[in-house]
DNA sequence: CGAGCACTTGAAAGATTTCAAGTCCAGTGG
DNA sequence: CCACTGGACTTGAAATCTTTCAAGTGCTCG
């Protein structure tokens, strides 16, 4: 679900940041806002709509019958969702913090991909490129311990949240969302960051978090090889 | 990876069958076969080829630099390979099993795409299919138990097998390899294909594996909603 | 000021892994 | 033709990691 075009290395995988492809559909697209915690589309639903996000941050959501629940990813400002959907969402979109959309029609992007081969090659590519985050993410919940999560997740949001000050992560989500993207339980997540800010590798206040040492998350996150 | 067209459900996930998409290439593709345990190629090597499995196994996987091995996806007959690289490959894709594949110069698939809409339509589509895939298996490593994972793992390949005869499964993997595809070790893949087979389940004899209680199966895989 | 929610932390329980032996074949060489 | 070796697979028991169960703490909001 994320975009293409100048592509970025990030720790291997290619994170993609939209322009010219969104430049086509922009006279098309509305701004929309959502609350906190709020739905934007449904596992199920028919795929109306495509979505670019302008500020904020969205969680990818996939629930299981006894309300198990994982997150495939987040999404923050820059980011698209849903312009890899078929007939209809494969996952649930909510809102992690209040946010901002640019919303496209998708029979709009469709009409326009089918007449427009470099918009084409573009969603084929924002495609591609969300498959290899996803593949990230299966290393991360098949292969790495719990402490390699953490680190692996927290120098993520170094990487790709807004930041006021380097090392200084603004976390959108709540713990809760972080172990449900990580595979962990609530209480693991909090014990491991504890231990942590405890070490003086993390320092943590409200819903801030510093990385005082990058080194030792760094070591401590095993990244795949490449 | 997967291909497209003619899409069948498949417990939530849309399983593709591609046909049209590579009428068109045909013209272009060799075929080739490759030995059990070779590598079709690595991971961050600059992508040459797609492919087309014809018959054969091919496992996609995933390494960590200490050696822990992620197996993303094993792909069948008509699964596709490759066309959903960017510059170069995400992993490393190997031969389970003696393989058959049709293979197809990424340059020509490319050129192709650009000035057929249709092709350049299914090769977004085979991208998305894949990643509707990525998210079941996220599902499935960060929230589902050990036997949830052997039971998911045995239904889908009840699937995908070309079979002999109904639930009789001629398995091309080994246990290492379906321990690596389901983020467990292969002692719990054997210990807990050993209790479906004492339980009468299973019945497993050499590389084949019977399913004796589909349902037994269907209730422990727990699978997602949708 | 009290309630509710997010977050922490400890202790016990449980699931899976790790360590250790085996078993069972398939292929090889005597 | 048969013993032998290696590899794949099994199984048990102990060790570990993570979860579950329980109890708080500390804000924020009304």
């Amino acid at each position: 679900m994320l975009a293409t075009m100048e592509r970025t290395e990030t720790r291997g995988a290619v994170r993609p940041q939209p322009r010219e492809v969104l430049d086509l559909l922009e006279q098309f697209g509305s701004t929309i806002s959502v609350q906190h915690d709020r739905e934007i589309h449904i596992e199920g639903d028919s795929a109306e709509y495509c979505y670019r996000i302008v500020a904020g941050c969205v969680r990818i959501v996939k629930l299981m019958e006894d309300g198990r629940r994982q997150i495939c990813e987040f999404l923050m400002a820059g980011d698209l969702l849903g312009f890899d959907a078929l007939d209809c969402y494969d996952f649930t979109a909510e809102a992690v913090s209040d946010v901002v959309l640019r919303r496209y029609p998708r029979r709009t992007v469709d009409a326009l991909a089918s007449t427009n081969l470099t918009l084409a090659r573009r969603l084929r590519d924002v495609a591609s490129i969300s498959l290899r985050l996803a593949h990230a993410r299966l290393v991360l919940l098949g292969r790495k311990t719990a402490s390699e999560r953490i680190a692996s997740f927290l120098l993520e949001m170094a990487e790709r949240l807004p930041q006021s000050r380097p090392n200084v992560l603004a976390l959108p989500m709540g713990r809760t969302d972080i172990a449900d993207h990580l595979g962990l339980t609530i209480e693991t997540v909090c014990r491991l960051l504890g231990h942590l800010r405890r070490d003086g590798t993390l320092g943590i206040d409200r819903g801030t978090i510093t990385i005082r040492n990058s080194r030792a998350l760094q070591q401590m996150a095993s990244e795949p090889r490449h």
